[in-house]
DNA sequence: AGCACGCCGACT
DNA sequence: GTCGGCGTGCTC
């Protein structure tokens, strides 16, 4: 008998199977540990095939099975190998993303939990306990502990000690006279378990518009097939409570649901709402869990303790059987791709999963992706709009102000009049608002007024950023972390006058706290929440009312409802317009509508003033009236036109190194193989192909990166282009090639 | 990725 | 003579 593994960490060249001889014991799925190269090292991989009949001559013996207990079963072992083939991962890539984060390490990760059970008949329990002289008990500590075992015959050795009287010594004592035993039992570790103790089983009770659009979701998930709908719901129409009513009805079906949120709606609120009512079948998985814990709710998923799972994108490997649906909320959002390999988009593994499961995939967003909108309306998904705000709030009324007329009027402050009357008045009112820039620290460039010299970090292509402190400010590296105190001359001409351009979040509260004495103005990014707590934390504090005044980058946008909100600042809603990336539009207009929607909570609507440079800009005007389909329309007409997704897809492939004319060199030659592959055997591919060209931020680090873009259509062919890419480039000892198949940004 | 083999320069 | 530089090639 022999079998075929794939070993971890190897590079791409080498992600294929190799021959092991393995005794009958040995499985599909098994982790193992096998002799490679000439040295014979011991190596990590994984069992893919079992073969019978006579094994090829000098095969080596797999040494031993590992961490058995996270043998993969066949669904697991499917979705790597589609993670491969889909991402042009390795193997062991694909299996680390699948799997717990240190389920391959050494370490047990196992939390270790005693039980003391009753060794003895109740009867003869209860006897002891009447009995008198030597045959009975007399230490009152161990009385206590019998009898309380009498009524619990098995129970926690903590809840014991706990017990009235009753200490370690006790347990011992009765250990020894064969009254009780001991057993060892793997603990779980969740750190929301007490969540589920109050339950919630109020009905779900949907308004009209609500009950419509479930009614066509719960239509989907009957049908026998995989289904995918996409919920369009705009800001406030209540889009959670009908997902809310399509999980209880997967449940009650029997099956179970992975439901994705991104990591900054999944606060304590939200995990509260699903554990209350979904008691301890839930688990909450996202990355700020321990090892242990995240392995821990790895195992109670595995063993069949939980049906709902709600998590941040590595949600979607939930080891669960028979899932009836997967939810994605604000599908749009980036982080559901991931940045390292696998580098796979969390949609495709759920609609992956969705197909083997006979699942329905649910979307959901005010916004959707481009691309997923183009899918509903052509039918691929189902569209369920739900178009009604509920609960009668109005649309906030947005104001547009050109900051060009401020600076015309005199104004050189990050404050427009309009903005500042408006703050006013909310202060007045005793309401609150928030205040949205997507640019922290204080200046974004540092530059010499005499020579012009901009202060770049030593190790990346990138200007500064001027941050404030207590010691007179320092300049930061945003890329890297690089920080130095700020200059009083500058490098190049010594010249002492320096000029501090662009205003961040710093500068801004600054302004605030200096023209609005009165109001209390909290910052929040990533300087001043660090950390989730904190994060959460401070959004408790704005909610209660300890500040007037919510200032922030991107966190400000995706919090939860702050009831007393009447007011939304964009302090420049230019700043992601002019990047040069087919999708700056489409982010833009998601995160302003966002911001917007933060003000509609109001009875009244409340009030969103947009400061820009750029007034006339459609996206910004759309965004504004919340105004999606519109914006659908117009970026759809311009990718069909300039061809770009969802009309093709794009492949970024991005050499790295070091060694700059190494770098060049290899360039050169990647540009050399695909025009060569395109001449060759992959003729009948059309491909447009991009570059070479330095990547907009050349250096990062200390390494120096080259990139090309390609416009094709992805196949088994074309993957197999980009895969045979890697292989030749693997073996590169300076420069490492990187191919990301539909990059988020590009 | 690792590790060995192998073929050239400055050393006890 | 040989110790060790890192180019090249192989791994069931």
């Amino acid at each position: 008998m022999y079998c075929e593994v794939y070993l971890f960490d190897v590079p791409f060249h080498l992600d294929r199977p190799f021959d092991y001889l393995c005794t009958e014991e040995i499985a599909r799925g098994n982790i193992v540990k096998v002799p490679f190269g000439k040295a014979n090292r011991l190596r990590t991989g994984v069992v893919t095939e079992i073969k019978d009949g006579t094994p090829p001559d000098g095969l080596k013996p797999v040494h031993s099975v590992y961490a058995d207990r996270f043998s993969l079963d066949e669904e697991m072992l499917g979705l790597c190998f589609f993670l491969k083939e889909y991402t042009l991962s390795t193997l062991g890539e694909a299996l680390r993303a699948v799997l717990p984060p240190g389920a391959l390490s050494d370490a047990p990760n196992l939390k270790v939990g005693k039980t003391v059970r009753l060794n003895i008949p109740t009867e003869e329990a209860e006897a002891l306990l009447l009995a008198t002289g030597r045959a009975g008990i007399r230490s009152e500590g161990q009385r206590a502990l019998l009898s309380f075992l009498i009524g619990t015959p098995i129970a926690d050795r903590e809840l014991c000690i706990a017990q009235p009287g009753v200490s370690a010594a006790h347990i011992t004592a009765l250990r020894e006279r064969g009254v009780i035993v001991l057993s060892e039992y793997e603990m779980i570790r969740n750190p929301y378990e007490e969540y589920a103790l109050v339950r919630d089983t109020s009905p779900i009770v949907l308004s009209e518009a609500q009950t419509v659009a479930y009614r066509k979701i719960e239509e989907l998930y009957s049908e026998p097939e995989a289904r995918a709908a996409l919920l369009f719901g705009v800001t406030g129409s209540g889009k959670t409570k009908v997902i809310m009513k399509a999980i209880d009805r997967t449940l009650a079906d029997g099956r179970s649901v992975i439901m994705l949120v991104p990591e900054i709606a999944l606060t304590p609120q939200t995990v509260n709402i699903f554990c209350r009512r979904y008691g301890e079948r839930v688990a909450v998985i996202h990355s700020s869990l321990s090892q242990g814990e995240r392995q821990d709710a790895w195992r109670r998923i595995k063993r069949g303790e939980v049906d709902l799972v709600i998590g941040t994108r590595s949600a979607i490997f939930a080891p669960l059987s028979n899932i009836g649906m997967i939810v994605i909320d604000e599908e749009h959002e980036h982080t559901y791709k991931s940045e390292q390999s696998p580098k796979y988009h969390a949609r495709d593994v759920a609609a992956y999963r969705c197909a083997r499961h006979g699942a329905l995939m649910l979307l959901a967003s005010a916004t959707p992706a481009i691309e997923s909108f183009y899918k509903a309306k052509s039918g691929k998904y189902t569209l369920v709009p739900l178009r009604e705000r509920y609960g009668g709030v109005g649309l906030p009324s947005a104001v547009v102000v050109d900051m060009r007329e401020e600076l015309r009027r005199g104004n050189t402050t990050p404050v427009s009049a309009r903005l500042m009357t408006a703050l006013t008045e909310v202060g007045e009112r005793d309401e609150q608002a928030i205040i949205f820039l997507n640019r922290r620290g204080y200046s974004s460039q540092i530059s010499c007024k005499e020579c012009g010299e901009v202060m770049t970090c030593p190790h990346c292509s990138v200007s500064l950023t001027y941050h404030t402190d207590a010691e007179g400010g320092r300049l930061l590296c945003h890329l890297c972390g690089y920080s130095v105190r700020v200059p009083h001359s500058c490098a190049a001409c010594g010249s002492d006058k320096l000029s501090f351009l662009g205003f961040g979040t710093q500068k801004l509260e600054g302004e605030l706290v200096r023209t609005l004495p009165d109001m209390t103005v909290m910052r929040m990014d990533a300087d001043t929440a660090t950390g989730k707590l904190a994060y959460d934390r401070m959004l408790d504090d704005f909610r209660s009312g300890r500040a007037d005044i919510l200032l922030g980058t991107q966190m400000v946008a995706k919090g939860h409802d702050f009831p007393r909100v009447t007011l939304v600042g964009v302090a420049l809603a230019d700043t992601s317009l002019y990047v040069s990336d087919f999708r700056a539009a489409e982010r833009t207009f998601s995160l302003l509508t966002q911001v917007i929607g933060r003000a509609g909570r109001a009875k009244d609507g409340g009030l969103a003033v947009i400061q820009t440079f750029a007034p006339q800009n459609e996206t910004i005007r759309l965004a504004c009236l919340q105004d999606y389909e519109s914006f659908y329309e117009g970026e759809i007409a311009l990718r069909r036109e300039l061809s770009y997704p969802p009309f093709c897809d794009m492949v970024q492939l991005t050499l790295s190194s070091s060694d700059e004319v190494a770098l060049a060199k290899a360039a050169r030659r990647l540009s050399d193989k695909i025009i060569g592959k395109l001449e060759g055997e992959y003729g009948k591919q059309s491909f447009v192909v991009f570059g070479p060209f330095e990547a907009q931020v050349y250096k990062v680090s200390e390494k120096y990166r080259m990139r090309m873009v390609v416009k094709c259509r992805l196949n088994k062919l074309s993957r197999q282009l980009f895969g045979e890419l890697l292989s030749e480039f693997a073996t590169d000892r300076d420069t490492t090639l990187a191919v990301d198949l539909n990059p988020l940004t590009v």
